[in-house]
DNA sequence: CTGAAAGCGCTAACAG
DNA sequence: CTGTTAGCGCTTTCAG
């Protein structure tokens, strides 16, 4: 389709082909007036660069390699989202593989990735375990993880400051007038979620109030799992004045569960989120949350990528970034 | 990093390049023995094909280029999910870009991608309008467009049946007794919307109830259009017993504003979508909605895609899928 | 300032 | 069955 060459260009203008691509590469030492003429012809013959050939001299495909668990989640296609549109003002393609949550995939279409020759690799939510699967291949290309804190893992990442997050929430519950609050976790395994999990403890401890938590034993967050967690324990006692989710998917769960015991939230039950995905903010839903700055995560995985990209050998870098609480009406002042 | 390539490996294995090559390729006439010594040898030397080397001879990337409106629409990012994995099971990678609902970054991206030389490009919730800004491309690329109804023109497309659906709705509508149904309708110049009010009209004629309609003046379908008109809506006379929205984030709108005006879903008015989006079934939403099956279509976008690949001069396909009702809560049976 | 020529890693005839 | 060779379209020394 586009078979329009260097080497036609060149033939029409009457050049040799290194003098068109030196014009458009817009570099070096050329004469203006010749530049102007085969820019011209270009434009008129309707050239298009082939990036492939390109890429094969140079060595770099300036295209960046996204896995992530699936887009189906609204907090991973967020992220996506502003990681291409980053990466594509930075001047990088994206080339998008969903690993499915399966850590064999994921490790088959880094793989893949790999083969494709892309300039680097972002991981998006990976639990920390499906590091060590990929290990030997993350040596290979630069990769950073975003959104899992790996800790003291030799590896690039991108997190929010879960610990202070939750820190954050607790502080916020107590401050509308909460003694009881009740903190809903899952996924055990997870730096992630143990950070959370922390920062809710620590911030019990410095209020000094009593830390009461409930684990899902689903491996992974959904709002299903949110209600079987809830509806159990809303079908025996149950004190707490409010809630506190590891996370959104959580919380909606349990919205459900609630309903279905006539609880009203906020009025009898304060409940909140963790992460703000989009979802949160429908009006049926309405859940005040801690937002993860998804943009903010998004660009600095891309820079902390290129970065690596062209130090390939610089020492590990990690970036957090700040949560912050997002009001809405889920939760609110406790009535005497 | 992945610097081994065919000619070392040939080094070591004292054979020609080629004969690696067809080894790799596992296609034609070779030794068994020597295919056994040199795969073994690539996997130990840690061996990579470049895609990008291949696909300068090949002339063909098996890359295949998605243009989204943006990923943050949950319809749209579940198409893409379906996409991606269906399309790496036929062996091609995904390049996905965002054209933010900006017609001329669309424009942008779609030269873009050609210029990556992908084997050919979906687009996706794309206006209608927007293919006349296109049309000079997609003669350069094999192209399908996805979700929009592009009727007569002359392009490959995968819809759902608009009309179908909306007929569905109202029939159901009409089969829990409701006979003043209200259409709530937005972007009227795109093909997909009027065909969902022509189903509407055609159904509600065959039934001998009487059509109404309103629409919103916003451009792009959202909850806060949605909120809008139906705030309106409530201050006014209101005597319908049901709403039927042109799409679910329409109908997520109207769910807030009858929270706002004390209007019960569904004892007082029964409500339902269009599209099936996640967020319907999340649990506070619980929307009654006709399903685009999207798994069907993302399969059947690129099937049309590599078809047209095969044979760039063929015939324009379009491919119109069923759509279905999905029974939840926010419509009932109406009580005399 | 411009042309000639080499070569990126791989495939595909064409010979042997 | 295996080796030789010629490119794919482009960038980049190295000479003019």
């Amino acid at each position: 389709m586009s078979m329009v060459t260097l080497k036609d260009i060149a033939k029409v203008a009457g050049v040799s082909y290194a003098t068109v691509s030196r014009a458009l590469s817009g570099s070096s030492e050329i004469g203006e007036d010749t530049r102007k003429r085969i820019l011209k012809l270009c434009e008129e013959m309707g050239y298009t660069p082939n990036a492939v050939a390109r890429s094969m001299v140079m060595k770099r495909t300036n295209i960046l390699g996204l896995i992530v668990a699936s887009l189906d989640n609204p907090f991973m296609s967020e992220l996506t989202t502003n990681i291409e549109i980053y990466a594509r003002r930075c001047g990088y393609n994206l080339m998008v593989c969903n690993s499915s949550y399966d850590v064999d995939l994921e490790k088959e279409v880094f793989t893949l990735l790999v083969g494709r020759q892309v300039d680097g690799i972002i991981l998006l939510p990976i639990s920390s375990e499906s590091y060590e699967s990929l290990k030997s291949l993350t040596a290979q290309v630069p990769t950073v993880f975003i959104s899992e804190n790996l800790q003291d893992l030799p590896e690039d990442y991108v997190a929010v400051d879960n610990r202070q997050g939750m820190r954050i929430a607790t502080e916020y519950l107590y401050s509308l007038g909460h003694r009881k609050i009740l903190y809903f976790g899952c996924r055990s395994h997870s730096v992630t979620h143990r950070l959370r999990l922390d920062g809710y403890r620590q911030a019990c401890e410095s209020l000094g109030i009593e830390a009461d938590v409930l684990y899902s034993p689903f491996s992974r967050s959904s709002h299903e799992a949110g209600y079987q967690l809830a509806d159990e324990y809303f079908s025996g006692e149950h004190a707490h004045t409010a809630m506190l989710c590891a996370t959104d998917s959580l919380a909606i769960g349990v919205m459900r569960a609630a309903f279905e015991h006539n609880i009203s939230i906020p009025d009898q039950l304060s409940l909140m989120g963790f992460d703000n995905i989009s979802f949160a903010a429908l009006p049926p839903i309405n859940l005040t949350s801690i937002d993860q700055p998804k943009q903010q995560m998004a660009t600095a995985a891309v820079d902390l990528l290129l970065d690596r990209i062209a130090k390939p050998e610089a020492g590990h870098t990690s970036v957090i970034v700040p949560p912050s609480l997002v009001e809405r009406r889920s939760a609110k002042q406790l009535s005497e």
